[in-house]
DNA sequence: TTCTCCTATTGGAGCACTCCAAGAAGTGAC
DNA sequence: GTCACTTCTTGGAGTGCTCCAATAGGAGAA
């Protein structure tokens, strides 16, 4: 099928030099002379010599390489944080192995197995898992990781996270801003740390509103059809139907705008919605979507940075372990129509 | 920092058996007697031993891992493709390490040299650059490769592609059906071989309808902005403006509308409009997009079937070196609204 | 008891490299 | 001609694992 690869030793006898020297011309190629260099050369490139980094690895652990673990590869965003992973990554001369754990929990270990048998220098890992105690150990047996999307609980292990909290405020404040009183937050299940914490966040600013009433509407999964329902169930609900409504993310959103609508509902003169992501669809859908936009792009080189640092690798911003990224509000026709909006008692763009 | 990592030697001593022992515990582990296997087990847990993959890979040259070159991250597209490529393969037991190119041939020479060193079983290629005389060189070298996205123009080099010409062909022809004779086609530049046989496809399409004419629209790059560019084009064209648009994907298709749109142009009253691709974005855009629809899950899939037949092993269907996956077409608004379409003279559904 | 046949285990060679102490060769000063 | 330095180059040991031929230790057959 095919010849036996050439080894450093058949480039060695070609160039009529030692291993060594031929190791040398790979790592340390100053210390060669100049014709050496050159018969090297041409020995490599008449075998089409590919050195291996298995073997390399075997006798210097750093690898070079990076794992991150994505949360959902379905998910547009997961795309935008792994692009700017891998962009940063390969300015720094590193590659980045991805795996995909699609939300289960058995798949994220077995690529953090996976991982630490590759022995990647660090690994990225977005989780929804309490698996802090796993990545402390693995971290004293020599690899570190980040942890992307929610802060870390342990002092050890650095994290990107976004600030959910500050994100809710802000997108309960917007619907508040435009003069909305009742509103509506979809989204579940509460034991996620983001879902929580974005709905807290929307508490705060009701709290600070006189005659501002926040309710919840509990969906199980983060999906458009779920959204979908909750649009549907939002608008039957008579009088006490919402006049503002913040999805937990865009997939949501968009299917309670299309939920709503379904029931004739017009969003945003009966209703406003925002979601949170900032996903690409929620600028191109039917009824473009405000939102609150967590940059993918920060999140990935940030998380990048925090690993290069703990590798002792100079990076261009001096870290802390924990990152705090700040959402910002997009205002789109969702809550602010082409059509006249609702007379705004308090107006105040945000 | 961290103590060091526990090598095969160290659970060797501390489970009183032999190196090579150990290692068929790893390898082959029903060559043990229950006792040793026990024994072995506790002193792995207890030194929280992790095999190195790369030693591993020195002495027995498969590594299990596949390499995939993205053309670019950004593009849902490739996440799609990705996610089914990470699938298919982890059901086989194998991982994936991705890397983008960015559309830029250097970064792709660079993933490739790094595949290789890295001793990837095989490669799994998104690409519009001539690379399959450097492939062939690498699959003599032990390293196969499939190409996807087009054919591949050696019968070494395996290939996924989708029959752009037949998908060029639907999209025409559903112009066609419903009653549109002066289609233009939205795309470029021809150079790129997906471009020119869907323009090709959509002719033969045109040529086989009396009193039908098709024109080409140049644009640069496949963005959203150069079909809005276009769009504005053509609807400032006034009498020789067409009534159907094949756009040579769903970015520039969208463009397309919205550029309509912005010159007060209906669609598809005025104007029907088709894209390629099959993205989720042109099911959820303002005017849903119709579309030719490939699927990236099977492409993907297809590919990793592919590559593991060229590895020898055993996959789910035979195999053929170059396999060429058929689009679907998806009739949405943009093209069939829910306003009454222009009267169809030869009305059939495709 | 002796011999055969398993099964479970092992030592040692090999894999493709790196790293380092040490040697060779060349240069210039005295 | 000798000595002190540099600059290159090199053997050999080490890396963590796999593979294979060889061996020990029983179990059963004769």
């Amino acid at each position: 099928m095919h010849t036996k690869r050439a080894a450093i030793t058949d480039v060695a006898a070609a160039a009529g030099v030692s291993r060594s020297t031929v190791s040398n011309y790979l790592n340390h190629p100053h210390l060669l002379s100049p014709p050496t260099r050159e018969r090297i050369a041409r020995a490599i490139a008449d075998l089409r010599f590919v050195p291996s980094d298995a073997a390399r690895t075997i006798s210097s652990t750093d690898t070079g390489t990076i794992g991150y673990i994505a949360f959902e590869f379905a998910n547009p965003f997961s795309g935008v944080i792994a692009d700017a992973i891998e962009r940063r990554a390969s300015e720094a001369g590193r590659t980045v192995m991805i795996g995909n754990s699609a939300g289960s929990t058995r798949r994220q270990e077995e690529y953090l197995d996976l991982f630490e048998r590759k022995r990647v220098s660090g690994i990225i890992i977005a989780t929804l898992d309490d698996v802090e105690p796993r990545l402390e150990e693995m971290r004293r047996r020599g690899t570190p990781a980040v942890i992307t999307g929610r802060g870390s609980s342990s002092a050890l292990i650095a994290s990107v996270s976004v600030d959910d909290a500050a994100g809710g405020y802000a997108a309960a404040q917007h619907l508040l801003d435009i003069g909305r009183r009742r509103i509506a937050f979809v989204g579940g299940p509460f034991s996620v740390r983001q879902v929580s914490e974005r709905f807290d966040g929307a508490s705060r600013a009701v709290e600070e509103t006189a005659g501002a009433t926040l309710t919840a509407v509990r969906i199980d999964e983060r999906s458009m059809d779920a959204g979908f329902a909750a649009g549907v169930e939002l608008a039957t609900r008579g009088s006490t139907m919402p006049d503002g409504v913040f999805a937990v993310n865009d997939l949501v959103g968009l299917g309670v705008v299309r939920g709503l609508a379904s029931c004739g509902v017009e969003v945003p003169r009966d209703v406003a919605v925002i979601g949170f992501d900032g996903d690409d669809i929620a600028a191109v859908a039917a009824i473009p979507l405000s939102t609150i936009s967590t940059s993918g792009d920060a999140v990935g080189e940030t998380a990048v940075d925090l690993l290069l640092a703990e590798l002792g690798v100079p990076v261009r911003e001096f870290p802390t372990r924990q990152r705090i990224v700040e959402p910002t509000l997009v205002v789109r026709p969702s809550t602010v129509g082409d059509a006249a909006p609702v007379a705004p008692p308090s107006a105040s763009g945000a």
